[in-house]
DNA sequence: ACCTGAACACCGTTCAAGT
DNA sequence: ACCTGAACACCGTTCAAGT
């Protein structure tokens, strides 16, 4: 016995919320946080939400638009800060603020990469970026120059060569691995040894390392800057 | 009738080349160059050996063992240059050669963002780019400074935002995004059009870009190697 | 002892039958 | 007219039956 839309059922099923794009985005938001990326299959989305799986496909057009639309809500939580003095630390909170978001959604970063298209949120935060620098007196050609240096650094995160992000590895077993690799490649070895805190450099800490690479290339822009 | 090993059969069928981990993978490069890491599957594989599915797995643990050792064949094509006065041309040159190994292997890239763990020739590519910076006279600290500085560019591209690197878009189409892009997001539009040769930028040369950027990043290791 | 075909447990998505 | 369950065409991989 249907009822009339917007008169609920008072009996034991519980108010059902109706199924929405955004209510279906914001849980594989939900659900990616808190199992990964591989974890944001259709049928496991369908499951989360209580839902026939092809029910989705009214709200998504596939698994491409799920995850962009996933991706935009992201990006959308980046704050721009608009508060600074002068274009270099306006685009260096901008950047910190960034990389703060991508930590809530360590999966993000995974999906970054496989996209083809900028997304409506990811414009609206590049939009700012040019516009600041537009401001700041950077001509056209050096704006687009800048996108490329920076590249994902603009994102907050840098593409580093084969770590797994999300799971930092246990620093004895990295100082035992750094001293098998310096068997074979000493050079490589020493380095490593010395990363795994053994060597006296204290590890490695991945935001302080991001924050340097920042500061230099921020360096470098100041000088195309000048010299422009 | 099975014949002893070491004597081919004199019939029909034409003489087969024993499988070993060595043809596998060097058939499963052929085969992502040919149609793409997508087209790069156990069954296809298989059928591209011609072979029983499952026979492939008496010479690679399983697919993530294929896709390492896919990739180490591709990294283990870089030449190193040795032949350069000073550090600074031999990293530019050395750079520019993994660039130019990745171009013949495009599909590298998304395999490399992938990995967690450095294969053999990328650990002999690393030791030799320690080396090179050690013997110049960089302190550890500034070879790891360096390594995160760099990050991907490393092995000679960089993580740019939302393109498709194997699929540059029709200069065409571009301009017609560009200037329906300028209507909602003004600044970044401003951008796009002039990118896209309408403004009189000339097009985007994502080499020329790499190379600029590259020397950026070059000039900043010079000024930290001074003040180190 | 070795190879291999069928089968399993997943995918994303199509499509037509059902209400 | 709308929803949805079964089915399709794929995956990577296990496992036991076969030679």
């Amino acid at each position: 016995m249907p009822r009339a839309t917007g008169t609920p059922s008072p009996r034991t099923t519980p108010d059902r919320i109706p199924l929405s794009r955004e209510r279906v985005l914001r849980t594989a938001v939900v659900l990616a946080d808190r199992a990964g990326v591989g974890a944001l299959g259709m049928r496991s989305l369908a499951r989360e939400l209580a839902v026939d799986t092809m029910s989705l496909y009214h709200h998504v057009r596939d698994k491409e638009d799920l995850l962009d639309g996933a991706l935009d809500l992201v990006i959308d939580e980046i704050v721009l800060v608009g508060d600074r003095p002068g274009w270099r630390p306006t685009l260096r909170a901008t950047i910190l603020e960034a990389r703060a978001t991508l930590k809530r959604h360590p999966w993000a970063k995974g999906v970054i990469v496989t996209r083809t298209s900028g997304t409506p949120a990811f414009l609206r935060y590049m939009d700012s970026i040019v516009g600041l620098l537009r401001d700041a007196g950077f001509s056209l050609d050096l704006v687009h120059h800048t996108i490329h240096v920076m590249g994902s650094r603009l994102l907050g995160f840098s593409q580093d060569l084969f770590d797994d992000p999300d799971h930092p590895p246990d620093p004895r077993v990295a100082a035992i691995g750094a001293r098998q690799l310096a068997m074979t490649w000493p050079r490589v070895g020493e380095l490593a040894i010395a990363v795994s805190h053994e060597g006296g450099l204290g590890g490695c800490d991945v935001d302080v390392e991001f924050e340097i690479a920042l500061d230099v290339i921020l360096d470098g822009l100041e000088r195309m800057r000048a010299a422009d």
